[in-house]
RNA sequence: UGGGGCGUGGCCAAGUGGUAAGGCAACGGGUUUUGGUCCCGUGAUCCCAGGUUCGAAUCCUGGCGCCCCAGCCA
């Protein structure tokens, strides 16, 4: 069984980096990863962090947290102290490896400088619409721009004075002499520097230039001395020109791509592009709305960092595309939480029940095991009385076949405490039960009869006087295919994502349940409270539920 | 019709010539003061077709299918 942080997954990638360690390429393993801040990570990015760290840690090597901060157009700092935090949140350290790619572009501009002086780049003058068209398409061969010939003293002083601010966004480029006929096309004379008169989150206005992805990424891996530079499949494409810069540059390393597969999970997205459109449109309350596959969303929704690593870690590392589905993040989340939550009682939908034979007035503390798992975790009282609420879903006037719960003239038990049987249930105009009148057993206090006599289910409840009232939320998946089709994407969304509760009741000692700490309410699923919890009104978002055979055994009938 | 990848049970995924691991899901059954947990059990001949071999998911040939690339995004 893959645990959370047990025995370290086997892939292709750690089986290269196994043979570069062991035939000596490398004397320390060094990754990265590289974000760009223009928006929150999300689990994808977990998964790459899982590997770029976990890789790092395992080999004895290090491991840098770079952002590729290369297109102030769409960066911002708040985007890069949120990813900060979520990085740190998901259980990583960096140490003091926190670099910029922008702290490099100096040494870049020096090295693009080196490039022309080699006569491998050349200031371009046409206009963007006019590079695309002589670029040629995905059958034919591109045609060399009319600028390409220009001599090493012409673009060296074309390309100073971009650097200058003389020219306008968009007026010209600096461009690799690469080839414009390969199959390739990324190696079609790619666009290196272009002019962006826009400030940037760390340089300000030094830079009117700016690098593009392709002649930042490479060299500030080499700068930094990384061995494995680990990215997705949508850069394979890519690597015929890292290398070709890597090679031809004086830099101070030689790293190497590699490559794997995104991950994809059900009933989500997981494309920067796609969540940035749900947040600014509105579909969702920001980037931490808990039904986000954010990891603010799903910090805020109760997921562990550690359950999220052990998704990681079982999903593994390959070169196919693949769709996860969420049922596997759900059950990392249960099993986690199984071990570790603490057993609270609430109830979601309160129906009042009164125990007649209980004396009026009365009230006692009962003892309450606070989680099964976990002997150490001890006990807690809970208050009981004559008036108690329980999960209306819990009663059925005219039961089916399979429901065990309480139904007129059948007896349960109270967890930790009685046998009640239904007396009498009480309708309001509407023919809607109200109220519920039972009786209980004292012989039967704790749960157990005395004589031995069984019962066939077992319910949560809290005691009316002593409860607590709360809100909580429940969510579903926020799409309702589980492939959220392609720019239709939006009218898959589930209208019921989010179910908001507001007349919960909670027993007395979810009172002081501590921020960030999920707890689960017996029977009915995991819970933590939300942000917008306060002292005296609370609110409970729902992590995940527990298994439910009998909502199956419902569902099919 | 160019270039780069991928194709093992419903979903992931081991396997690298010696006779198909594991996890999730599903379905049976047992235990149980959570219809939870836990325990036991049930499923593939590996995209297709040829070939090499005593023997192939693993090697060769030819097909088929899916994904990525024509941003001065990353």
């Amino acid at each position: 069984m893959a645990g959370p942080d047990t025995a370290p997954p086997r892939d292709f990638i750690r089986a290269v980096v196994g043979d570069d360690v062991a035939q000596g390429r490398v004397t320390e393993v060094v990754t990265r990863f590289p974000p760009e801040p223009n928006g929150y990570l999300h689990i994808g990015h977990a998964k790459s962090i899982c590997l770029n760290f976990g890789v790092a840690r395992e080999f004895g090597g290090r491991c840098h947290l770079r952002f590729d901060d290369t297109n102030p157009t769409k960066e911002e700092q708040a985007f890069i102290d949120a990813i900060i935090e979520d990085v740190r949140w998901l259980g990583f350290d960096w140490g003091r490896h926190l670099y910029h790619a922008s702290d490099y572009f100096e040494t870049l501009y020096q090295w693009a400088e080196h490039l022309i002086d080699k006569g491998m780049a050349y200031v371009d003058d046409l206009t963007a619409d006019q590079i695309r068209a002589y670029r040629g398409t995905l059958t034919e061969p591109g045609r060399p721009s009319p600028h390409c010939g220009r001599g090493g003293d012409e673009n060296l002083d074309l390309f100073r004075r971009m650097r200058a601010g003389e020219f306008a966004d968009g007026a010209k480029v600096l461009r690799a002499r690469i080839d414009m006929a390969s199959g390739n096309i990324n190696m079609r004379d790619p666009v290196l520097y272009r002019i962006l008169h826009a400030p940037h989150p760390r340089t300000g206005d030094k830079w009117c230039i700016y690098p593009t992805y392709d002649f930042a990424h490479g060299q500030s891996d080499a700068i930094e001395g990384v061995t494995h530079s680990i990215c997705t499949l949508e850069f394979e494409d890519h690597r015929p020109l890292y290398d070709w810069l890597v090679a031809n540059l004086p830099v101070p390393s030689r790293p190497r791509q590699y490559e794997f597969a995104r991950l994809n999970i059900t009933h989500t997205v997981l494309s920067k592009r796609r969540l940035t459109q749900l947040v600014e449109g509105g579909h969702v309350a920001g980037w931490d709305d808990p039904r986000l596959p954010t990891l603010a969303g799903m910090r805020r929704r109760g997921f562990p960092a550690a359950a999220i690593r052990d998704f990681c870690a079982r999903i593994g590392v390959t070169k196919s595309d693949s769709v996860v589905e969420v049922g596997l993040l759900e059950h990392c989340a249960r099993e986690l939480l199984n071990k570790t939550a603490p057993r609270r009682m609430a109830v979601l939908r309160p129906l009042k029940v009164v125990i007649e034979n209980y004396p009026e007035g009365d009230g006692e503390l009962l003892e309450a095991v606070n989680n099964p798992e976990d002997s150490s975790a001890g006990t807690r009282k809970v208050p009981f009385g004559r008036e108690i609420f329980i999960e209306a879903e819990d009663f059925m006037e005219d039961p089916p076949k399979k429901f065990f719960r309480l139904a007129p003239g059948r007896e349960v038990r109270l967890r930790y405490a009685y046998f009640i049987t239904c007396t009498g249930v009480i309708k309001d105009k509407a023919g809607s039960v109200r109220e519920l009148r039972c009786s209980y057993d004292p012989a039967t206090r704790g749960g157990n009869a005395p004589d031995g006599r069984k019962v066939k289910a077992t319910l949560h409840w809290v005691s009316a006087a002593d409860a607590m009232p709360a809100e909580v939320r429940l969510y579903e998946h926020l799409f309702t295919k589980p492939d959220p089709g392609g720019d239709d994407f939006l009218a898959d969304l589930n209208p019921n994502s989010l179910e908001v509760l507001k007349d919960c009741r909670l027993e007395p000692a979810l009172s002081n349940a501590g921020a960030g700490e999920t707890v689960q309410f017996e029977r009915l699923g995991y819970f933590i409270p939300d942000a917008e919890s306060r002292p005296g009104r609370p609110v409970f978002n729902r992590t995940v539920g527990l298994r439910d055979t009998w909502a199956k055994v419902r569902g099919q009938k």
